[in-house]
DNA sequence: ATACAACTTGAAGTCAACTTTAAGTCAAGC
DNA sequence: GCTTGACTTAAAGTTGACTTCAAGTTGTAT
């Protein structure tokens, strides 16, 4: 079962073009095409692209994801050097994780700043408030977060 | 008590030309100069300067922390436009920690694979492998990520 | 056979977020 | 007073990841 690059694209929710430019950047090389030169996508290329959505959305520049391919088509060769970028990659989506924690307890302490305030109408209210009316979970981060 | 630029730069661990980038894009409007021209940043600076930071790792462009900061300046009528603004960030950041965390599942089931692999010296084991040979928690992400 | 949408390519354009360059100014130590 | 390193600006260059354009080809439906 075959599917035109645009099939292709309207599966995986992206434009056509952005498939052209991956298989430009060398990261499809196993696409077939038809007599006409046209390219036919199979079920195991889309296997591929979603995985590639997956190491990019978890920030992996796309000339690593094409190492990682190149590397898996020389064979066992390579695969400790797979290991070792997939491991770095790793530490990069712990750290990045650590980092989304820290920003949602800000975002979560800012947003009950300005809930309070909405509700009274002013950011004065805050100078007025005594650490028993600030939350509990945001009592430390008053004094982190007070500009902006 | 004032930082130069470059002061200000190794606090945050940034390069100096960035932050002159963020000055001309609008959004360090209360920096001081000396009589001369010279920047002179405030602790009061790195706090914004890191808040700041937090928000671009979140993924938030420049623009909007930018919109951001400017409500601030505007006072109390903006408070409802700043609340909106940082609940679609928390959105975003809930969104990515899931994005995150599929990921992660992905790399340490890669991981397994690959460490096995590194330890038989081929990938061809993983085609002998019995279902009870491979760890519970990837065993549903054998069939799902098979290529590469 | 012809129309027409969807495909093809290479090249150029776009966008965000910086970085670099060039030419000049400031300020601290000698 | 002079040197020197860090600062200043405007403008141009870079990078990554696409997107758009122009000109042409393919393949399906009538």
């Amino acid at each position: 079962m075959f599917y035109t690059i645009g099939e292709m694209a309207q599966k995986l929710n992206v434009a056509p073009s952005t498939l052209r430019y991956y298989d430009k950047e060398g990261l499809l090389p196993f696409v077939e095409r038809s007599s006409g030169g046209i390219r036919m996508f199979k079920d195991e290329d889309m296997e591929w692209l979603r995985l590639l959505g997956c190491l990019k959305k978890a920030g992996m520049p796309l000339k690593e994801i094409r190492s990682f391919l190149d590397w898996s088509r020389q064979g066992d060769a390579t695969i400790s050097h797979r290991l070792e970028l997939l491991e770095k990659q790793r530490q990069s989506v712990l750290e990045q994780q650590k980092q989304l924690e820290d920003t949602l307890l800000m975002l979560d302490y800012k947003r009950w700043y300005y809930q309070t305030a909405q509700e009274a109408g002013t950011c004065a209210v805050h100078d007025s408030l005594t650490p028993e009316q600030v939350p509990e979970q945001f009592r430390a981060l008053t004094a982190e977060w007070e500009k902006g």
